[in-house]
DNA sequence: ACATTAAGTGATT
DNA sequence: AATCACTTAATGT
């Protein structure tokens, strides 16, 4: 583990405070698709991510979800950190969207290390003001862009963190991950693939232009 | 061969 | 953009 914190967080953390997530962590590799908060949920450790991607999404009072945005390598989940500091529930879901490396830290030592460690506290902080920028663009993309453009958005983001071009999933899925109606979403990419931005395949989407 | 699931399409609101 | 109704295609048993 201690290899893995060098080689991801060491050009920003002090060899001491490597030391002491070393210590109090615990690593843990987690299967796709596993859900690693859900919402009501009081959260009591935090989580470092090594390698892989978490999706973050909303959820509304029906059992509709709805993609906020996607957590990779480096960074954390900002919601963590505002329910830690607030004592209060998790108010959005966590699943990880492929298989993931990651170190959980205690929260008590995340608060801890704020005050300790100005690497830290940056660190902290960049990471709120990322979560802050891609939930402002997330809500752009709702209230402001088309669904055929938050589908490709979609299909970029998805095939970012998966660092592939062909994506694995069904119509359907992703129609519910953008809370829409599959027929839509069948529409849609059916447009994208005569513009040659896609290619369609039972199960699987090819991104060609990215 | 049959059932099931994914995807495509026209029509309607 | 959503919903319905129906078709077609792929896949599993």
């Amino acid at each position: 583990m201690l290899e893995e914190l060098k080689q991801h967080y060491g050009y920003m953390f002090e060899d001491e405070l490597i030391q002491e997530i070393n210590n109090v962590g615990t690593y843990k590799e987690i299967p796709e698709g596993f859900k690693l908060i859900e919402i009501g949920q009081y959260i009591k450790s935090m989580p470092l991510l090594v390698s892989g991607a978490i999706k973050i999404l909303r959820e509304d009072k029906d059992g509709d979800e709805l993609i906020l945005y996607f957590i990779e390598q480096g960074d954390t989940c900002a919601m963590t950190l505002s329910c830690c500091l607030g004592n209060s529930k998790s108010e959005i879901r966590a699943v990880t969207e492929t298989d993931t490396k990651l170190i959980m830290v205690p929260v008590a030592k995340m608060e801890e290390w704020l005050s300790k460690y100005k690497t830290w506290q940056q660190f902290v902080l960049q990471s709120y003001h990322n979560r802050m920028s891609e939930l402002l663009e997330a809500i752009d993309t709702i209230a402001f862009l088309k669904m055929d453009k938050r589908l490709f958005k979609y299909l970029k983001d998805k095939a970012m963190v998966n660092h592939s071009d062909v994506i694995y999933v069904t119509h359907q899925q992703i129609a519910s991950d953008l809370h829409t109606s599959r027929v839509v979403i069948s529409r849609l990419l059916k447009t994208l693939e005569i513009d040659g931005k896609i290619e369609l395949n039972r199960n699987n989407i090819k991104i060609l232009d990215l």
